[in-house]
DNA sequence: TATGAATGAGCGTTCATTCAT
DNA sequence: TATGAATGAACGCTCATTCAT
């Protein structure tokens, strides 16, 4: 029985614990599977918006307490599971060969764009957690912003969109549009057209201006 | 005596009602009015977060009931006060002659953009309410999103950016980029740079490309 | 035209008011006739709780003050509505010759005893308004608990139930019996029988001991 | 360590939960009997319809949660707090000797009935809940009914009024009869008379018909 | 770690009734 | 008479979060 460091990424919440027994260790993963599994368990059934937390404690089977020895608060939770969801859309982004068309870009993002406009407090939870809510350390949905301008800037490098400024402001400006389109979505006054039918105009200009 | 067709706007709420006296319809002017009056003050002391219908009611003499009567909720007298802040300083871009750089179109557009991000409890809401909160009619907040690009288009027309674009789509654009570079405001990555910095690189690229 | 002395029943309010002219007369009686009408609606389609003095003026095409100048409050009203459908079942009792046995007094009674416990809001209503409330003069309802006493007492005059005690004292016991027999209906303990069942031992000891 | 069955009695609401813990049960009846003492302390001093939720959870220095955390409404603590009164009056009339004649049994049942009509607010709650609220479980008052049958059975069987019928029945009748009496002193008509005189006539002729 | 009772501050609601016009 | 905006005093509720055990 060997001690050994033992990082748990406790939603944002970092402890560093030695951990003695493996039995142990073991437990307070499986308690805090259980959170997770009850968490997206709701999720599955009522959406992200109608998820509480005596539901999820009810359902793991834990004491309330126990939640928030796992997770800083219930957004911490929030960020965790729709972070690793866009991280699962990232996954299958980065298997796609670089899109050689706007048109082909925009498909090729059309899932993520689907997801996060699933349900209004998810697209608002997200916007507001891209930033890492101002204060605190970089969270799993803030990492996922990071990681969208990444690949699109290594997509971008790969293109021959424009060369006048650099893949990163190019993948920055998409991201923007990406935004702005899907924010109409939940916009009384524009939601005749889909999401990628927004995004077209504005990704045209944007990459390549003046075709 | 001539019935007259009076529009009650109860904030989102709408009633049309046949009415017969001015009269009556002064005192509802005046008791919205002294609401809205006891809001601001608050608010001018404490900010917007900070306010608090009970307080509101107890500045302005009247009933709570007659709050709800006059606002569907504490967010429809936010929607309308702030809705009605941005309003004034779209006035005051009305006023201004077309800028003819970018740099002067970004220092324009500055002090909209310090109030729409004076508070993160105000970003927040402006955000949720652009679309008119997803469902209803279109609040104070999202007709400002609609002058707002307007009034971009306005100057767009006048100014020899781009060509190969409508003014309009230029305008939607700038805007998107205004409310990316906002959001950074908040951001734990970004905040090193004012908006006016994380702005320029954007709307550069956006409206000069190639230069 | 000939002005004359008009009593108008308010609900409880008695105003004597002289009315110079038939048309006006008329006017206030479609007002209160419109109301009363309008109620009648609301309780035929969603019962007597669901009522609303919002939704009784909104159908009646009036405003809330008229309302009150009708009714001294809106259990006038219900008394009114109630009182009256009492009075039917009791003109339809008027009509029944004397019952001769237990059995048949309880068959009697029962349609109305089932109007009276058609809602616990009814029956409860029923009960604080017999009594008129304690305080004001006699309403609707409490005189139809006269009658009821008054009824019962001729039948059991012309019957040859009980001799050691007056008809009345009989009727009022009936009529306790019926209150008790009524009260069980809304109790989770004793919902197994029918009103005329848990009436029938009660009516038989009291009006037929030792037989 | 073993795992007890703790039901907690959150006013109607039961609850059966598998715990631990003694400790933690102990402040939770604690908490309650704050409130329920903050509430008797009200009661003692401005009567029960004078009490407010805001000023028990003052007294007892909870929160309003706390409240309504065991408590399921206002009501219900109404419930519990005149149910365990009557208790207290019957657990009086349990240790008397059973009354010989029918004026013993008023004289007995006398304070129980004062009590019950101290205030309209607790006749008519009394009244209301006697049923348990016609839906939902057997709360403390209506328990109380049913005591107050026994206690009266029990007496019935002891003494030789009625032959021809059962103690229980006759029981019911009294019950019936205390109601009446005790609904006239809150109605105009028959307010001149205590209820005891009220009730003589009606239970001479129903215990001792004849004589 | 785990527990779960307690917290708490404010929101929204209710809706019969009043009163100035 | 008619009008309808205003009243008002509680109530119930919310539900993430804390903390003593």
């Amino acid at each position: 029985m060997t001690a050994v460091n033992k990082k748990i990424d406790h939603g944002q919440k970092k402890c560093e614990i030695v951990v003695m027994a493996r039995a142990i260790q073991k437990r307070t993963l499986e308690t805090r599977a259980r959170l997770v599994a009850a968490a997206e368990d709701i999720i599955g059934t009522s959406g992200f918006e109608a998820l509480r937390v005596e539901e999820v404690v009810l359902r793991a089977g834990t004491a309330k307490g126990t939640f928030f020895a796992h997770f800083r608060d219930k957004d911490a939770l929030m960020d965790l599971i729709i972070g690793s969801r866009i991280d699962e859309y990232l996954d299958d982004l980065e298997q796609l060969p670089p899109p050689k068309t706007v048109e082909d870009l925009i498909q090729s993002l059309m899932p993520l764009c689907e997801f996060m406009t699933c349900e209004r407090y998810v697209f608002d939870l997200i916007l507001r957690y891209s930033g890492a809510a101002g204060v605190e350390e970089i969270g799993p949905i803030a990492e996922t912003f990071g990681r969208q301008v990444e690949i699109l800037t290594a997509w971008l490098e790969q293109t021959g969109f424009r060369r006048d400024i650099s893949a990163e402001l190019q993948a920055e400006g998409v991201h923007a549009f990406m935004i702005q389109a899907m924010a109409t979505k939940f916009c009384a006054l524009h939601n005749s057209n889909s999401i990628a039918d927004r995004l077209g105009p504005y990704l045209n200009a944007w990459l390549e201006p003046g075709s």
